[in-house]
DNA sequence: TGTACATCAGTGAACGCGCGTTCACTGATGTAC
DNA sequence: TGTACATCAGTGAACGCGCGTTCACTGATGTAC
């Protein structure tokens, strides 16, 4: 019984790595099954397709995200200057551990099948909406419109999704990645020193 | 001489659109010889492989790109308000007449084959790199460091890159497309504002 | 604890199909005189 | 302008290959008594 669980997991793990050079579209089950070591049919003992090992993947990837700005909500409530260094710390270790599922994501958000891009734009969708919701707990931006708060949501996650997008084809506590984190910290400052001023504009 | 031209573009055509729900990687020649109505072997009269026709389409799409960026730069000179209100018009406008290229492009990015990601991805760095040069001639950034300007400049490009994301997916002129623009120019304008408050913030 | 039986993960042969690529070809278009 | 010739875009048959899926199977693991 443990044994399936095991091939199974080996099966998911093939398909992410497998997928890391091409896309869910370009995968074929006998790759996967040689990868794994298994017979072509033995696949069918798990999943019944390849889409539906892709949903799977879609799922564990985006538990990955949310587990992210779990933590990065655990650091609200200081000032915002250590809020953003720290969110982007988190990032970039999520990023560093979570590099497959990441970059799974990226990837198949527009090029993937029709399902998977759907679960994987409702994801963030989510993510964005749950942020928003945060917000609404900060000092100044209590006051503003929900639609306001949802824009700058969507700056911030704009933010983060590009920023892992460009961790991902750098090597690990390289000098590039830090100078990724660096500018991502400075873009966020940036970012919220529109938001606090925001308002106090002429409209 | 002109009929092998306009196979040509055909095929280009045929491409782009088969690529549409899918990606390079998953394209087969034989799917775009039957859509242009040409025997498989003639596609070789055109090109070398698949590979090199993405090449091509990146290419185009690259162009078009460009032309927008060109556009947003002969906006400039008018107050922030309005060249923010211009720029968001003529991206909207152009992902409406360019909607295959930019298509292509956002699924490319990051599931194409490897010569076609590294080309979209120096193109969009070159893009980022002119626009941080043209933020220099604006007054109060030409006093910052050229690392903050392209700071700035990634964000733009990337709420730009966001927001052409999300245009492809909706219906030209539909109330959703309406909704998106005016959420990026929101968005723009409170970057704006941040912009325009740093370095009279505590560093 | 030992035995008899059921379940079911993985096997291996076989199928028809679409793939990229080769090759010798045909016949329309473009050029030289 | 008319003819003879060269070029080369598109044809069609053929190839070997990897694909997803079917089926009847084997033998290891897990369960009942």
């Amino acid at each position: 019984m443990e044994q399936k669980e095991r091939t199974r997991r080996a099966i998911l793990d093939a398909a992410l790595g497998l997928s890391d050079e091409s896309t869910l579209l370009a995968l074929s089950l006998r790759q996967v099954a040689k990868e794994v070591g298994i017979v072509p049919t033995a696949f069918y003992r798990h999943f019944d397709s390849i889409e539906e090992l892709g949903l799977t993947l879609v799922e564990e990837s985006l538990d990955t995200l949310r587990t992210l700005l779990r933590a990065l909500r655990r650091g609200a409530g200081a000032d915002y200057r250590t809020i953003i260094d720290g969110s982007v710390t988190v990032l970039v270790e999520q990023v560093r551990q979570h590099h497959a599922h990441f970059g799974f994501i990226a990837r198949e958000r527009f090029a993937g099948p029709p399902a998977v891009r759907a679960a994987i734009e409702h994801g963030i969708d989510l993510a964005e909406k749950e942020l928003a919701a945060d917000l609404a707990q900060l000092p100044g931006t209590d006051q503003w419109s929900a639609r306001d708060r949802e824009m700058l949501s969507g700056l911030i996650v704009g933010a983060m999704v590009s920023t892992a997008e460009r961790l991902i084809s750098v090597a690990p506590s390289s000098p590039d990645e830090e100078r990724i984190a660096e500018t991502t910290r400075t873009q966020l400052r940036m970012l919220l020193v529109g938001a606090i001023n925001w308002r106090s504009q002429p409209d």
